[in-house]
DNA sequence: TATACAATGAAACGGTTT
DNA sequence: AAACCGTTTCATTGTATA
């Protein structure tokens, strides 16, 4: 079992360099431990028993099921839930992994999932392809009669392979013109076993994989990189993503199965994936455990166990207030169903919860802070507005999540890491590895925004970190002697991390999802640059 | 105290994807 | 059917200067 590193965290006794400047650490006796802080677990109990079936390889989410189920003193009956439901894991994952396939093939998502309702998961590809055209038929000839237009195929559902230098000719061609001078990473790409990724989560369900992507031997790390970016991209986003990132298909992954609160997003890394551990404490993974005082006011007819995405901005006022209104007028202890059912919807679209009788709020941004397992006021202070600290929080890792990706690097790294942190936000990349207990040694952060700076600073001062903290404003402006200087002086990173904005990317953008390459979400490229360069100077 | 300007907060804003 | 690392506009509050 590993440990996690709470011991010696204020005494870091790798060799130091002396040689390198620190930046502004004051030798402060104000140390908040990011473990005691972050500290809401549920009981110790639980869990000890969850970790207990956690090594046995069943996922968080099969684990606290079985045990809500069967209450925490009856391990036996746990573990015969735990087999059962693993049974029926097993029917959906063939399920998605069918649909995955037929998704891959070109056929529109929901005439995958309906021919394989109708001939079974396990049915031939042949016949369920068979199946799908002769509804498409069938459809064709329907609007032919009607005389519509008919929209049979959609094409943007079609893969088509192009040579990787076909990406290089859009709009960004002059940010591409940089990088392209320089010959790519030598991969043959046709030794990669190149499965396209759809944007969904029928690749990888589960906190422990089931589905083991393969590395290819001339991938396979050090120095590691770790991208991530939102699961649910416009089509072809992460099939583009996945072609620059040296074909490694994403991880996608939901970030429930960690906290309360739902997270989809995908991440490309060399990174192995055997021997991964949880943080510990592990976070609850309802509502009603991680915010206790809610439990008293949620209503039986509110079934919401998990919140759904923490966002950038919330709920106004006046939602809550006619919510009230709405349920103070019918009077009646439970509300009739037309009722439930609008202000449900309203719960669920700005992640409500309930504070008092017939009332609902919108989360803190200490809330968001813990939800997201960052230690408690971490975006406090240092004249940071609430408003700044919702957007700070709403566009950061959810660190349980990237901790466990990232755990397998601690036997690795027991004099600790260098670190190359791109779009570094308020370090949950640095946070998950202090959490994890693995040492920073030398880290590298680049971050357009001041007051994220700030935050990661005051983070890093506060937990007295030992390594080095070098800052940069923008990626766009490092250059290839930058990261040759970096590399000389402190021999190689070991890791490169970051996510690029999702600004274009994201579902919740009404004015300008763009794609990839939008204004904001471009910066993937800068990304891909960079890690290349690294890539090729230690390799 | 009055004014100009900046910063902050509240509210309204659909469409794509699975 | 349900969800989404968001943007823009406008009103309000805060701050500097006279």
């Amino acid at each position: 079992m590993h440990s996690q590193g709470s011991s010696s965290r204020n005494q870091y006794d790798w060799d130091s360099d002396d040689d390198l400047e620190v930046f502004g650490m004051p030798q402060e006796s104000n140390v908040h431990s990011v473990e005691e802080s972050g500290s809401t677990c549920s009981s110790a109990k639980n869990s000890k028993l969850i970790h207990h079936f956690l090594g046995m390889g069943f996922s968080v989410e099969e684990v606290i099921k079985a045990i809500e189920e069967d209450g925490e003193d009856n391990e036996e009956n746990i573990l015969e839930t735990l087999l059962t439901l693993a049974a029926e894991d097993a029917f959906t994952s063939e399920k998605d992994e069918t649909l995955s396939i037929l998704v891959n093939m070109g056929y529109p998502f929901k005439e995958a999932l309906i021919a394989i309702d109708k001939c079974g998961p396990g049915a031939d590809l042949s016949d369920l392809a068979d199946f799908i055209c002769a509804a498409q038929l069938e459809k064709e000839i329907e609007s032919h009669l009607q005389d519509r237009p008919n929209r049979i195929h959609d094409t943007s559902l079609h893969v088509h392979k192009r040579s990787r230098d076909h990406y290089y000719n859009g709009k960004k061609k002059s940010r591409m013109c940089r990088t392209s001078q320089k010959k790519p990473l030598e991969i043959d790409m046709e030794e990669i076993e190149l499965s396209i990724p759809t944007n969904g989560f029928s690749i990888a369900k589960g906190l422990y994989p089931r589905v083991v992507r393969k590395i290819p031997d001339k991938l396979a790390g050090p120095p590691y990189f770790y991208y991530e970016n939102v699961a649910i991209a416009p089509v072809g986003v992460w099939n583009k993503i996945s072609n620059f990132l040296y074909g490694i298909q994403p991880e996608f992954v939901d970030s429930k199965l960690f906290c309360a609160s739902t997270r989809k997003r995908g991440y490309i890394h060399n990174l192995p994936t055997e021997n991964r551990f949880p943080l510990l404490p592990i976070q609850p993974l309802t509502v009603q455990e991680a915010l206790p005082t809610t439990r008293k006011w949620w209503p039986k007819w509110d079934r919401r166990t998990q919140l759904n995405c923490l966002l950038t901005s919330i709920g106004a006022a006046t939602v809550t207030e006619k919510i009230r209104r709405d349920l103070e007028e019918c009077g009646a202890e439970t509300p009739p169903p037309n009722v439930q059912d609008t202000v449900l919807k309203l719960c669920k679209k700005w992640n409500l919860v309930w504070v008092g009788k017939n009332k609902v709020a919108t989360l803190e941004p200490d809330e968001y802070e813990m939800l997201l397992g960052f230690p408690k006021d971490h975006t406090r202070g240092g004249g940071i507005s609430r408003t700044d600290r919702y957007k700070a929080l709403g566009n950061a890792f959810q660190v349980d999540t990237v901790a466990y990706h990232l755990s397998v690097l601690k036997d690795q790294y027991p004099n600790g890491v260098n670190v190359l942190s791109l779009f570094s936000g308020i370090g949950g990349a640095e946070v998950a590895l202090h959490r994890l207990g693995i040492k920073l040694k030398n880290v590298v952060s680049a971050e357009i925004s001041e007051v994220n700076r700030n935050i990661l600073r005051c983070w890093w001062e506060q937990t007295e970190q030992r390594g080095n903290l070098f800052e940069v404003e923008d990626v766009q402006r490092v250059t290839s002697e930058h990261i040759s200087h970096w590399i000389n002086r402190f021999g190689g990173f070991d890791l490169v991390i970051g996510g690029s904005p999702c600004n274009n990317l994201s579902g919740s953008n009404r004015v300008s999802r763009d794609g990839l390459d939008g204004e904001h979400s471009s910066l993937f490229y800068e990304y891909y640059r960079i890690v290349n360069e690294v890539m090729q100077a230690q390799r």
